[in-house]
DNA sequence: TCTGGGGTCCTAGGACCC
DNA sequence: TCTGGGGTCCTAGGACCC
């Protein structure tokens, strides 16, 4: 058997570990560049604001009710999750981190346990240990702990087990677009075959799901008859790609500053990639404009380097060629970004005969590293970064990095 | 005025090889 | 007049996830 365990609301369940006061209130916590409501507590989705809409259209119903508005604070919630997570540790040898807020729990061999009971007890201790409330969800698959998951979430006890006995009777009218895997596209295909509940997927032939859609189809059916195909990953697979991309706080126009934006960007995808021990050997440059406007405009460029590299400074020759080539005076861009790609170990990596010698430069780099490790990000950067960046993003609501940061732990008074 | 970021996997189709 | 068959690799685009 399997749990996925998941925290519920998990932005604002990490905001309210450190401002009590806002329990049972209406929270929220904005995408980068405080746009749209990527979490929301359940008294903000009780006077119905959604996942995904844009700030600016709520902000009446924001004020109306007192909503708290939160920057999102991905150093606090990374903090948070890893609490989570070494804390189900306890509770199974073998676990999936399957994202920042989801874990899939080995519970086989725990066949001498009420499960039932043992997902309380796991709750209870989550609660205690970190402040976060999670769900749980228990049964044969992942798709089905999926399942599980959700009947949890709506039966507040936070707990719910799918056995052959139960599970017809809870996929009967299990919508099937909140299926783990059904999208809106899939859903909507499906709708018109006449397939609109997780019962009617499940009893689907096995070679029109293949045909129809893809073998990830076929899979979905299978485990939804309780047969697994999607199993524990226990050691995460390699990364393939990093990327970093932004919004930017306002347009730009000028190709020194798209030139700033690409450099930033592209030396914290360099700074990842030697966190990983890894190297690139290509990267890829895009920019757009508004995505809500008619003339709406993107483009990219591959660019492959001459030998496969973590070092800030080579990357940044291809990336400021690609940024020349995509930038264009008359447009007025709102977001860009790198992709590192082709990622191998460093290790394993081939070398090149025109390759300079890696002593000095590894040893640069890991000198900025540790310096901005130690004094903060972007203490010591390439001059093409730019220093003012009036493009940088907004996030004007940010709470303290309560858990990372020194200068901004929680002071308690007497 | 204001609309997120970072990933993976699958498939189809083209290029290319012998 | 008649113009193969089998295969791999790469890429772009779509779909999905959190």
């Amino acid at each position: 058997m399997l749990a996925l365990c998941d925290c519920n609301s998990f932005y604002t369940s990490a905001e309210r570990v450190f401002a009590p006061q806002f329990i049972n209130q209406p929270v929220i916590v904005l995408s980068n560049n405080d746009g749209c409501v990527v979490a929301r507590s359940p008294e903000a989705k009780a006077i119905g604001i959604k996942i995904g809409v844009p700030v600016f259209q709520i902000q009446d119903l924001i004020y109306q009710h007192k909503v708290q508005v939160f920057s999102s604070n991905y150093s606090l919630y990374g903090d948070m999750s890893q609490r989570v997570m070494s804390t189900l540790a306890e509770f199974t040898p073998t676990l999936e981190v399957y994202s920042i807020d989801e874990s899939f729990l080995d519970l086989s061999g725990f066949g001498h346990l009420d499960l039932i009971e043992y997902g309380h007890e796991i709750r209870q201790v989550v609660r205690q240990w970190t402040g976060i409330p999670v769900s749980i969800g228990i049964s044969s698959t992942k798709t089905l702990s999926k399942v599980a998951n959700h009947l949890a979430k709506l039966s507040d006890d936070g707990v719910s087990l799918l056995n052959p006995e139960n599970t017809e009777k809870f996929l009967v009218d299990f919508p099937v677009e909140e299926i783990w895997g059904i999208g809106r596209s899939h859903s909507r295909s499906l709708a018109n075959h006449g397939i609109n509940t997780a019962l009617q997927l499940r009893d689907v032939d096995l070679s029109w799901a293949r045909k129809e859609y893809s073998v990830l189809m076929q899979r979905l059916v299978l485990e939804l008859r309780g047969q697994p195909c999607f199993s524990l990953e226990l050691n995460p697979p390699p990364k393939k790609s990093i990327t970093v991309s932004r919004s930017f706080s306002r347009a730009i126009a000028t190709l020194a500053e798209l030139r700033e934006a690409i450099a930033t960007y592209t030396s914290r995808a360099a700074e990842k990639l030697r966190q990983h021990e890894l190297t690139a050997d290509a990267i890829q440059v895009f920019a757009l404009t508004s995505r809500f406007k008619a003339d709406y405009y993107s483009d990219s460029v591959t660019l492959t380097l001459d030998y496969s590299s973590d070092n800030t400074a080579e990357i940044l020759r291809f990336a400021l060629k690609g940024c020349d080539r995509i930038y264009r005076p008359e447009l007025q861009f709102k977001k860009a970004g790198v992709i590192l790609l082709g990622l191998m170990p460093k290790s394993q990596r081939q070398l090149s005969l025109w390759e300079p010698e890696e002593g000095r430069s590894d040893a640069l780099m890991q000198t900025i590293d540790a310096i901005n490790e130690r004094f903060g990000r972007g203490t010591i950067q390439f001059a093409v970064a730019g220093l003012e960046k009036p493009w940088a993003m907004r996030q004007e609501m940010r709470s303290n990095r309560w858990t990372t940061c020194w200068s901004e732990i929680p002071v308690v008074r007497s």
